[in-house]
DNA sequence: ATAGATTACACAATCGTTAATGTAAACCGA
DNA sequence: TCGGTTTACATTAACGATTGTGTAATCTAT
């Protein structure tokens, strides 16, 4: 049986297909099809007249039989490890934006942190036909052999911030290194000496950079590089308060933290507040990802922007690249974002100097 | 010419159709085809071949193919407002994990707060045939003349949080007239006894039913209900500034104020912490939302839990009723949810009593 | 033993769009 | 004026899965 029923009770309504244009015009559908998609083949007349009866009967096409067709939709998919927190939300709401603008649809997929669930996204959205790809790594995610099939499919596929560095690919990326050092650089500028670094998880690009970035920034000071005043975490709040705890049982604590993540440096500040060390001026403090809770705690905390909605704008064009580039040989393309560092109180004036 | 081009240095890899599970069983696709949907009319043998086959060459069904024949696809599409703060991004993270549990994907839609984008994103999910639509409504919407289309080709529709009230739809709400009440409440029970209210706009279900609820408290505690202690705005922090100075410029400025937004009362926190006046002794303040902020000023603030997550579960429950309740004479469902009060500092003791 | 029911499968049409191929008619220059 | 190109469309076969209908073979009951 048909699943469409006539129920002649109701207008057809919307499902006007292109057979029905065709027949009201007295033209096979070929000339629709083309006359549609601009197909120089068919002369300026017939197209007006496709078009207009096109419009006036509010005809839609059906992007499934076109994406069957073709063997490709019109649709992007996106898999992210979670969609929480400032960071994620803010990239997705920006590759949805981009993505609306050049006429796809965005299928989110969450991995929830976990390798096997990327690769059931994967198989998903490979079903789906989806025409492109873009990812953000899930945490333990440590090869790309569950990328090769997109890749054998000739399927766009583009990375954004977390990704797996070395290997060929597609990649929007923030300069962490550079913001890790303009953070920590701006801590010792004002006047800091001991400064000390949450690390996360180094395997992944983002955190390792992070830790470089630092590094550099004390090189740069001709300053030593003390193992101990560098933590490593998953930068959870509690983490980011047992970390400050180590810290000042230190035989000589820092004078400032630079944190590769917000949540982290928060702790630090509730349990610095919590026991009576000034911030900044006994030690001062700096995060990462511009939470939007950095402006409101006291002292409001310095952080560096993800420019997450530029990720988004930019992870999408690269896809667009891709696309339009098909057929050209391979080559790796990359973007990366310039980070802005916000400096509120919590890292000015610590009275060093 | 076949978009698909056999290339001989590749492995074909993943596309393996029914065509080629039913030629290397040697029995037709017809057999295929309800042996993997375990139609009984396909002999217990027949099956466990068929199922075994397809596992071993990771047969994969292409969704398109399927959704243009039967007319649905296994996608789901949510039109939000926008993807930011704490709310939606929770909501859509629930809406997704409940979704692929059933075996369906999600398309996200914005509608930027605009009826006309909503109008749009109506067409492209139906043209992408998806099986149903959940959305919360955009904060200019009036009506709703554009979901009639959907009405009419059968789809599911559900709306959560934000709808228009009045008409036969199902939907997914917060009690927000209930959280409202025990907040006011629990401000009055603290001592309070001028308790304002910051209202949002009226037309939306939301704000009206907080009002409400502000209105049901005042009245049970026999208190008169007055209208300068209600400030209408659209609840950003700054009208949330801008609200807590006029109140205070009133002849007898309030002892509490419940707002029906969490960055309205932020806000208010912050004129008020400029200004000397402290919180909860001389003002006690409660918000909505629980945003994760909330937890992190000082004082930290008393808000209302929406249950995010649980919205989006309960949704896609809701939907998928609907999908098995098909052909079934309709009838309006309604999810209610209890709101949970989550009494923080900037509420208690507010020395009154 | 035979009519009737049940089991187990195949055939072929179909969803709406696309595109390779075919083919008239008009047009062009020499 | 004739071979060859261009213009403007039609024919038709896919894309891959679903499903109403057809039909043997096996089973049940009388």
């Amino acid at each position: 049986m048909n699943p469409r029923k006539p129920k002649k009770e109701e207008v057809p309504d919307s499902p006007v297909s292109m057979a029905d244009l065709a027949k009201e015009l007295g033209v096979s559908m070929t000339t629709v099809s083309r006359a549609l998609s601009d197909h120089y083949s068919i002369g300026p007349a017939t197209k007006q007249k496709v078009l207009k009866l096109a419009k006036k009967l509010n005809y839609q096409p059906n992007q499934m039989a076109a994406a069957l067709r073709k063997g490709k939709s019109k649709l992007i998919g996106v898999i992210v490890p979670y969609i929480e927190g400032r960071f994620f939300p803010s990239v997705v709401h920006g590759i949805e934006t981009a993505a609306r603008k050049a006429g796809f649809s965005v299928i989110i997929c969450q991995s929830n942190e976990d390798v096997a669930n990327e690769r059931k996204n994967i198989e998903t959205l490979l079903n789906a036909q989806v025409a492109g790809i873009l990812v953000s790594l899930s945490r333990n995610t440590r090869d790309f052999k569950h990328f090769e099939k997109v890749r054998k499919r000739g399927i766009p596929l583009v990375f954004f911030d977390r990704i797996l560095e070395g290997d060929n690919v597609n990649a929007v990326v923030l300069n962490d290194r550079e913001g890790a050092f303009q953070t920590t650089k701006h801590l010792l500028e004002q006047g800091c000496r001991r400064v000390a670094h949450f690390a996360g998880p180094q395997h992944l690009n983002i955190y390792k950079n992070r830790r470089q970035g630092y590094v550099d920034a004390l090189r740069s000071f001709d300053l030593p590089l003390d193992e101990d005043m560098i933590i490593y975490s998953d930068m959870t709040l509690e983490q980011g308060t047992e970390g400050m705890k180590q810290l000042l049982s230190l035989p000589n604590p820092p004078d400032g933290v630079f944190a590769a993540g917000d949540s982290a440096i928060l702790g630090a500040l509730q349990l610095l507040k919590s026991r009576g060390i000034r911030v900044p001026q006994d030690i001062a403090l700096a995060g990462f990802s511009n939470e939007g809770f950095t402006a409101i705690t006291e002292p409001m905390l310095t952080s560096v922007d993800q420019r997450c909605e530029e990720m988004g704008q930019a992870t999408v064009r690269l896809f667009m690249e891709l696309v339009e580039a098909k057929g050209t040989p391979f080559y790796q393309r990359q973007v990366v974002l310039q980070p802005q560092l916000f400096i509120r109180e919590s890292s000015l004036h610590s009275g060093k100097r």
